[in-house]
DNA sequence: ATGGTTGCTTAGCAA
């Protein structure tokens, strides 16, 4: 089984790369994050015609995430099911072939101190609650996304430059990683230990013609699933050429 | 040289 995250930054805006992108790499699952649309502006019926069925949770102009998967999905559940009144559409789950994926789209974070950034650690600690609530982790399960966290500074192109940035503070790498004390490992770190490997580039600043990348998009998995991971790759050709978006997919592969 | 890009929406926000 192939499965991938990425954030598209606009499904309208990347709409013939998507098509494109699934045509060629042929995942059977996909987890989409920065849809920018409403539910109803969703191709679905483009995505039904190439092959795929879509578990949505859209918003307008910001946010939005989706799975796309070839086989059925089921008991789709949308956001993080908490006492918080959150309007932002960052969360979506479904079964598929008897596994449970998650598609996240973490807060950016905007700047260290700020309102953003206190709503994203919040998130994320929301997003530690909601698995223990609803999952366990002996079930196999995969949470996938754009965390707009880099790990390690081996995640990092520049760590100097980077130092303190909302993607790279010592605060958000905790979060991350009380997140994964749920009892979750980075599939793509299993299989791709070395540095280098990035997937997102600020469209700002030369950022990919200089390869100031970060790793930040994520494929996490139960121990359960741990064993099954084959390879793991960041499709960094997909960052070339004409409208990019400014991440790259991330594949992982698992065997049957 | 203290900027630089993109997308959504249409001046300003978010990333």
């Amino acid at each position: 089984m192939r499965l991938a995250t990425w954030n598209v930054n606009s499904v309208r805006a990347r709409h013939e790369r998507l098509l494109a992108w699934l045509a060629a790499h042929q995942p059977d699952v996909l987890c989409l994050q920065e849809l920018k649309v409403a539910d109803p502006s969703f191709p679905l019926d483009e995505l039904r015609a190439a092959g795929y069925e879509a578990a949505i949770h859209g918003q307008k102009t910001y946010n939005g995430v989706a799975i796309l998967s070839r086989t059925p999905l089921g008991e789709v559940e949308r956001g993080l099911a908490d006492d918080v009144d959150d309007p932002q559409a960052r969360l979506i789950s479904a079964r598929v072939q008897g596994l449970r994926v998650i598609s996240a789209y973490v807060p950016n974070g905007a700047v260290v101190g700020s309102e953003k950034w206190a709503y994203k650690l919040a998130w994320l600690q929301r997003l530690r609650r909601h698995l223990e609530r609803r999952f366990a982790r002996t079930e196999p399960l995969l949470l996938c996304g754009d965390f707009n966290v880099a790990p390690e500074d081996r995640d990092v192109a520049n760590p100097a430059a980077w130092a303190g940035s909302v993607l790279t503070h010592a605060e958000a790498r905790v979060a991350l990683a009380e997140l994964l004390s749920f009892g979750l490992v980075d599939a793509f770190r299993l299989k791709r230990p070395e540095p280098g490997l990035y997937s997102w580039w600020d469209y700002r600043m030369l950022g990919f013609p200089k390869n100031d990348g970060l790793r930040i998009d994520h494929v996490f998995t139960t121990p359960t699933l741990a064993g099954r991971v084959s390879a793991a790759s960041i499709d960094r050709n997909e960052r070339k050429g004409k409208q990019p978006s400014d991440h790259a997919p991330v594949i992982v592969e698992l065997t049957d």
